[in-house]
RNA sequence: GGCGGGAUAGCCAAGUGGUAAGGCAGAGGUCUGCAAAACCUCUAUUCGCGGGUUCGAUUCCCGCUCCCGCCUCCA
């Protein structure tokens, strides 16, 4: 069965196929993070989207080719160093650093590039595109000195969003102070330098300034995987006005289609509410490590629900990860003990399909997916306890598991036991051999104690982090 | 006002014109020195509400209610 995914742009779903010839590579680009703060949660919750995407297309048999870009510059990043006595990219750099260990502890996969905005190439990139724009009556240099993008140049505009301009009631978030503008809908390609911005400006055709937001992913996109781009994502917050704004600049430079399947995650609430500041449910994902939580239960909560479906972030939903997570690693643990040396995989029934994928085919249906791993793991332990598995059959298991785990990446990271617990467990085997059954507990709760979970087998102990 | 998404058990959630996957939590059981794990059984006569189409609708159509998001630089 072939991939599909629902395209934003024509709300259909749309048989996946890359505009590479050979149908091998997929070009994606995907917004990435101001880094002006820690990244929170919901922001992680659309970079995990665009992991499993990643992964799914990989496990597919796709090259996939992935930029995120990095906005260090725009009014929050200035604001920001401004505040901290700080140089713009010494600033930033700190939030880059952090973004690369959460995308590291949240297990995703790195894009093939992470462009920053104010890399000079890219400021060359967006000037150039600016000045092309300028030349064949897309943009103007309003009295301001900024730049603007005309929009009633593009009539396509508002095509994403399914927006009908006219119709448009002013939410009041439009500046009044912008009556430079020919119209209130152009936005800015280059903003004009002003006294807030202090030190942090660029020289370019029209003066002093810095390039608009909607410029930077433009011109990043088209120069690292060219004019035209497969699938395009981001939050739903992105569609308007940001993703509109790509397609007019991108279109009116390259007069390509610039994305051809967009695909936009829905955002995520924390306790049924959404997720801010003054409500105080506003975590990043620092906050949550520092709670006890790991990465990889995180990943879980954020990974289990459709990306088109508001997720609903609770830490009940957290605690529930952590035991399903507990009973993939027994699982695990237990295969691969059956398989032991058998280097031979058998062709198990329950090995030997991949409705997992399948599930993934139809627009990312993980939900699909994860009940087609939990009915293996059933079915196979099930096998196991009437011990009708053979080694090669846990081999054959394993082998399924890990095309699973490429894509989920849920496998508890091997660690072994230190040596103080060891001798716990050592000197509990005596105990229990004395069946002097009130130290075999207390010892059971020291090694508890010490963070690791001994479980009583016909083998023997069983030594599991807790 | 416009546009879009949603409403399925205590919680999360899949799904189909033919009588409700899966996960977490909970109850009972098998196993165990006790636990734990695993497995088994149970937990929605029912899928927001009201109509309609149909032999049959949670699934299609119409109307309604409620929730959420966007409407010019928030993933």
């Amino acid at each position: 069965m072939a991939i599909r995914f629902l395209n934003t742009y024509t709300r259909t779903l749309e048989e996946f196929r890359p505009l590479d010839p050979a149908g091998k590579a997929v070009k994606i680009y995907t917004c990435g993070p101001t880094v002006y703060n820690y990244a929170h949660i919901g922001n992680f919750r659309a970079y995990l989207f665009e992991d499993l995407l990643q992964r799914h297309l990989e496990s597919s048999g796709y090259d996939v080719q992935r930029v995120m870009n990095l906005t260090d510059v725009d009014d929050k990043t200035i604001r920001g160093c401004h505040a901290a006595g700080l140089p713009l990219a010494e600033f930033t750099q700190k939030y880059k650093d952090s973004f690369f260990e959460d995308l590291a502890t949240l297990r995703i996969k790195p894009a093939m590039a992470f462009p920053s905005a104010t890399d000079p190439v890219h400021i060359a990139r967006m000037i150039e595109m600016i000045a092309h724009l300028v030349a064949h009556d897309y943009a103007y240099q309003a009295e301001d000195q900024s730049v603007y993008f005309r929009l009633n140049k593009f009539p396509n505009y508002g095509k994403l969003a399914h927006l009908n301009l006219d119709e448009l009631r002013p939410s009041g978030r439009i500046r009044n102070d912008e009556y430079e503008k020919e119209s209130v809908g152009d936005f800015a390609l280059w903003k004009a330098w002003d006294e807030a911005d202090g030190d942090v400006a660029w020289e370019s055709p029209w003066g002093k300034g810095r390039p608009g937001w909607h410029i930077e992913c433009s011109a990043m996109a088209t120069e690292l995987l060219g004019p035209e781009i497969d699938i395009h994502c981001g939050g739903v917050d992105n569609i308007f006005p940001h993703h509109e704004a790509e397609i007019a600049q991108s279109e009116c430079c390259t007069g390509k289609q610039f994305v051809r399947y967009w695909l936009h995650c829905a955002h995520l609430m924390v306790e049924s509410q959404k997720m801010s500041k003054s409500a105080g449910n506003f975590y990043t994902l620092r906050d949550l490590l520092e709670k006890g939580w790991s990465g990889r239960e995180i990943r879980c909560v954020l990974l289990s629900v459709n990306y088109r479906l508001p997720l609903n972030f609770t830490f009940e939903s957290l605690a529930g990860a952590r035991s399903s997570l507990a009973r993939i690693d027994a699982w695990v643990a237990r295969l691969t003990e059956t398989a032991g040396d058998e280097p031979h995989a058998s062709a198990h029934p329950l090995a030997s399909h991949n409705r997992f994928q399948q599930a993934l085919d139809d627009d990312l249906n993980i939900s699909g997916a994860l009940g087609v791993l939990f009915d293996v793991i059933r079915a196979s332990n099930r096998a196991l306890d009437l011990g009708t598995f053979t080694p090669a059959d846990a081999r054959a298991l394993l082998g399924w598991w890990d095309r699973v785990n490429a894509v989920l990446q849920f496998q508890r990271e091997a660690e072994g036991a230190p040596k103080a617990v060891l001798d716990l467990v050592e000197a509990r085997a005596a105990a229990r051999e004395a069946k002097n059954w009130a130290l075999s507990d207390e010892i059971r709760a020291q090694i508890e104690a010490a963070g690791w979970i001994v479980k009583d087998s016909k083998e023997g102990q069983k030594l599991t982090r807790k």
